[in-house]
This record gives C-alpha cells, structure tokens and sequence, in this order.
DNA sequence: AGCATATTCCAATCATCTTTGGAATATTGT
DNA sequence: ACAATATTCCAAAGATGATTGGAATATGCT
C-alpha cells in the first residue's frame, strides 16, 4: 500500500522528467529557438542549427516524444512547430535562469551578443506606443521564412546576412527623423544586436526590441504575417 | 570568424543545457519540489524522498551546480534551498507541460493523486477573499518542518500521517459551519487530497486550495511561519 | 585529543544519450 | 512502375549520467 504509493509518485515523476530530459540538450534547445519563430522544415532546421539532418531528425523525435514540437507532413515534406505556445515560454525561462544563476552562462551570452544593455532596449510595450505615434521604424533582420511567418505590423525586413550590403540602400529609404528598433528571434539572437550596432556605426540611431519578437508575442501585441512588410 | 560565431553560439547553449541537465531526473524534480517548500537538511530530505543519502548528496551537488540551489552549513548540517524563487516556478511549468502534454503523464498524475476535480479545487484569490470573511478554516497537512517553514496564516495544522488518527479530534474543534480548505505542498502532492477526501468520508465538507502554498505564495499573498497557527 | 554525527567524496558498475553514415521508407511527379 | 526527394530508421561507438557502499572529511561536544 505504501509501496504503492511510493511506486506512482515516482512513475509521476518520471513522467515530469520527460520534459525535462527534453530540455537537457544544447541542440534541442537551440531547435526549440528556432521553432519559436514558426513551422519549420527538418532540413532548414538542419542547416540553421549547423547539424545534420539524421541528428536535426533524432533531436525532433526527441522532442516530439516529450510532447514540446508537433508535425504535420506536406507531401515529402515534415514541418515540425512548438506543440503550445507555452514551450517557448518555458525554454526562455531556462535560459533566463541560467544567464541569471551560471556566471559561465552570462559569460558566454555576452560573449555571443555583446554587451547588449548598450543598445538600449525598448519594451514591447514602449514600442507599441511608439509605432502609434509614427516616429519609429521597427526593423526586422531574421531569415525571410521566418519574417513571413509572423512580424511586427508594419516592420521592414532586412535579412541580418545582407544588412550590410543593403546599409546604405535602407538608411536613405528610412525617414531621417525616425529612430530605428530592431528585433529579431529573441532574447539570445545575434541578429537584431549586430544590426543595431551596424546602424549606429552608419550614423542612424537604433536601438533593440528587448526580447524580440517572442515577448511581443506573448504580450499579446499584434502580429502580421505574409511577406509583405 | 563565422566558425567563432557559431562556436560561441554553441557554447551559450551548452550553458543553457545546464539547467536543462538539471532537470531531467525525477529524483532531482522530486528534491526541488520539497526544497519549495522551504530550506532542508540533506538527510531530511533523503528520508522525504525515499532516497539514499550519498545519492541526495550528489543530486543536490548538480543541483547547485546548475545555480538551482544553494547550500548553506550550520554545524555539521547543511542546509539546502532553492537559489530563486523562479526555480520552483520553472519546475512547476515543467511538471504542468508534462501533465498537459504527455497522456502517460496526465495518466501517472490520477494515479497518484485520483480525480483532483472533484474535490473542487479553490482559487487562491478566492480563498483570500474567503479567509477575511471568516467563514471557512484552512487546514495545512504538510510535514511540521514544512508548515513551520511557512503556512497560511491562521491555517490549522495537522501532519497528513495522523489525519486519521486525529479526524475525530479535528472536526469536533472546528465550527461545523466552516468550510474547510485543505492545502499542501502543491499541484502534485497527495497530502491535501487525500485530507479532502478523509474529510469527506467523514461527513465534513471539504475542498482542496489549488495549487497548493506555491501558487499562493506567488501570489504575494500573505505568509506566517513558526509552530502557531 | 578523541568521539559522534552529517555530509561529501570516490570508484565501480550499469544504464542511457549523442552522433554519425548509410540503408530503408514514404511520397510525389513522370 | 520508376526516379527523385525528404525524412526516418538503424547499428555502433564513444560519452555522459545514475546509483551504490564504503572511506574520507568537517564540525561540535565532552
């Protein structure tokens, strides 16, 4: 009877490891990034995540068995997505804490991102007053799947890779008055900080969304889809 | 220099993988459960937990290795808790996305605790309102340590073990036109359903707090501790 | 100093996870 | 039916993790 007991809780909570065991992975982790910005093909996550596509494969069955990512089949095609939108959240809480709690894991970001409180994060929710009144331009530099999947309304995309061989092209494009926000996958994407940082060496004042495109989308603000900006 | 991009960028995520790692034991996901609940000695919590001593000892070690919990020694004991109290939300964000996600986890989960619904689970702001009226008691039926560690102010106390030793006791002292609202360690503890269903058996109205002391405690709602209720 | 107690360390075993290249499978279009 | 393509499956190897009993360490007490 005590065994009995004893026996479920730990079958519960060897179900609850599950996801944990999901989450105990680099790899898995940076799919599940990737997966946050839309439905994504096995291949393009392959290429994306510099892996190959027999492990992009394996990873995704793992995470499919502890029920985070969902697929549908096209044709040929498999297009895998966070199973809710909940995933997201509980990934960037795992990153948040680690950055927060591992010196090493803060080290390491601001060795990827630089020192990003220099680029004066905007809110969402700043921004969304702001896109109201009409004096900022929001600046989207993720891949163009991924900008087509979703985007802030009335965002301009650039992908990062040909920022700067377009730098010119769109600062003379952007109204000269308006200041630039860029955002790109989240919180510990490369994309929007480097942008910023090209602007600002062309002389254009910009900032970052902080968080990206997830925590607008989490706080409920309005999302565009297609690829017209 | 793009090689030492991506390089980076897999060092960020193996950093967040930490936490990851962390989590993916049951015995480790068991541990941080009681850990919210309060600071606990090593072998307190080996005994809580069903577990070997020198294996506490060790999953508590990467446990704090992943920046999850701290140590603190007083004498020769040493003293764990958990480092944030973000931790014991991501846990429980965890243990909600495998109950919500995983059929054999939702399974797992009635097993252990029966139908949770029909002991119809009380809202914590609910309960606050209810508590300043003055009509119902709240009953506490975790472990002495635990409910000294932290309890709902003016919640009676009474170990779930000796529930039933005590129901006679109990339900005589209480006013029989209360309602009572029991609680314990959180959504996946049995103590408080069990209390409910005792309580039932036994003529008494009964219904269960939902979420048990951590919700309410994330609420910002207020908490006593020490050995009076 | 010596003893008792709580915890950690250690070594060893077993189990599980990761990653890979190549074969197998499923689907579409010819 | 066949070829082309995207994905999954498979086997194998190396790496990492879990768990145990017992030894080692640290602290407090007498």
């Amino acid at each position: 009877m005590v065994d009995d007991t004893r026996a479920r809780k730990a079958a519960m909570y060897e179900q609850f490891a599950r996801v944990g065991k999901a989450l105990a992975n680099p790899a898995r982790l940076e799919l599940l990034d990737l997966l946050a910005q839309g439905e994504r093909r096995v291949e393009e996550l392959a290429q994306a995540a510099a892996m190959k596509i027999s492990n992009t494969s394996a990873q995704l069955k793992a995470l499919a068995a502890a029920g985070l990512v969902s697929s549908c089949r096209d044709g040929v095609r498999v297009y895998y997505r966070l199973a809710d939108e909940q995933v997201a959240a509980l990934v960037e809480q795992v990153q948040r804490l680690a950055a927060v709690r591992l010196a090493d894991a803060e080290r390491a970001t601001e060795a990827y991102l630089g020192d990003v409180s220099a680029l004066e994060p905007v809110d969402h929710d700043e921004l969304a007053r702001r896109l109201d009144g009409g004096e900022v331009v929001v600046l989207d530099v993720r891949p163009a799947a991924e900008y087509a999947a979703g985007h802030i309304p009335g965002a301009v995309h650039v992908e990062h890779g040909e920022l700067t061989a377009q730098l010119a092209e769109l600062t003379a494009r952007l109204p000269e008055s308006a200041d630039i926000v860029a955002y790109c996958r989240g919180r510990y994407c490369v994309f929007a900080p480097d942008a910023v940082r090209a602007l600002r060496e062309h002389g254009r004042p910009a900032r970052l969304l902080d968080g990206g495109i997830p925590a607008w989308r989490r706080a409920g603000l309005p999302i565009a889809t297609g690829t017209r900006s």
